[in-house]
DNA sequence: CAAATTATTTACACCAAATTTATATCGCGT
DNA sequence: ACGCGATATAAATTTGGTGTAAATAATTTG
């Protein structure tokens, strides 16, 4: 996933429903492509890298089953199959040739956006999620591992340096007064005047600068606060 | 999932339906526990890890969906929903919970069949099941037989070593604060702050650690949990 | 240019958090 | 009931993060 809009591949030969479902999935913040054929719809899947299927299954040019074995070949996405065919037998070769979910029509949107959430979030599990990093000079910073290297080196922060870091970075190009820092890293109780605020920084400059002596990320403004520059 | 038997937990308190549950799922293979009501249910997640879960959401003590946010607050457990509700509301609410399906009474045997069975190979992606084997230093660790060996020579881990090992392996390279250890490790139940976690920690150093007085793998970050380095 | 103000650096002491060690409790099989 | 191993608690020790203070440097102001 994108880690912000999740894509969705809608095959569906019903231009009816394909507006309708597309609708609602972009309402909910989703990208969708579609494809009205079945040939069409496994070539999207291998360049579009969607993150969840919405698959139909009766189509004049071939079997819906048949699209799903021919994905698992070679990937896990998500597949959720929406048809008219209602049968036990039907559910039962779907959900064995490899779907996640099944929804037969007529179908609630309401209830079509809940199961793609549903599908969306246990995927997401699965996925080894890149998470967003921050890079700076030669600095690299895993915001969800709480990992961080320079220079390709791994370098230690202490707790209150990490969280100091985290701020600076949330606020990335803006100035940060010292009342704001102390704040934000030391909570509402935190004195006014920060003696310490400054040796914090210097701790920052020392492990993460390339010359400490000469910084280029931490900056100072004097008589104002410091402001951290990408 | 132990690799061969998935375990399932039912918790339902219609007698009726559990055992025609438990029937079919037996019949496929799966090891099968009950609850009959919510509260057991809950204790049960937390003591077994069933590999998923086939809820009820009628209960006379408590409502359903509050069981699965529960659930959820530590464990990602696999979801099936059974019920008799089926308002488009009720499935929305549910499903956004948590719950990975939504099936409605009175459904087919062989769908119900067919859903946990996409559930559990979905879930298995997500189990991060390429490798059955983890390597760190000189240790070998086999998740599958659920055996260790240490350059060599098999390493015994007792039950509570062993899971916090697997947390830490599910979790490799990531910050794992002292909370989220004590609810994946000792259940939802477990005393926020941890005065034992600690001493396990030393224990799997002991055991598996070239110099446990340097610790390479399990390393500590102050104030804030442990990381775990392959 | 000198004085005043503001920032940086270094060193150090305190204390909280982590580790170790030892001890009590529980669960289970014999 | 007994003993053993696993598990949890408690106490003692060590580590290292944190904040303070003093010394030095840089910058602004008169």
């Amino acid at each position: 996933m994108n880690a912000n809009r999740p894509s969705i591949l809608i095959v569906e030969d019903d231009a009816q429903i394909r507006r309708m479902v597309r609708n609602a999935l972009e309402r909910e913040g989703c990208h969708v492509t579609e494809s009205a054929r079945l040939a069409t719809g496994l070539v999207a899947v291998g360049e579009q890298r969607p993150d969840l299927i919405v698959l139909d299954l009766s189509f004049p040019d071939g079997d819906g089953t048949r699209f799903i074995r021919d994905v698992r070949i070679w990937s896990q996405v998500p597949v959720l199959v929406l048809t008219a065919r209602s049968t036990e037998h039907d559910k039962i070769a779907v959900l064995d040739a490899g779907a996640d979910d099944y929804l037969t029509k007529p179908f609630a949107v309401g209830e079509l956006l809940a199961r793609t959430r549903a599908l969306l979030r246990r995927a997401h599990l699965a996925a080894g999620d890149k998470e967003p990093c921050v890079h700076f000079g030669d600095v690299e910073l895993d915001l969800s591992r709480r990992t961080l290297s320079k220079a390709g080196a791994a370098v230690h922060l202490t707790a209150m340096e990490y969280r100091l870091l985290s701020t600076f970075v949330a606020n990335a190009g803006r100035v940060m007064t010292h009342r704001q820092l102390l704040r934000d890293v030391w909570g509402p109780g935190a004195s006014e005047s920060a003696p310490y605020l400054r040796v914090y920084i210097g701790r920052l400059r020392q492990k993460l600068e390339r010359d400490p002596a000469q910084p280029r990320h931490f900056q100072t403004e004097i008589g104002v606060g410091y402001r951290f520059q990408l």
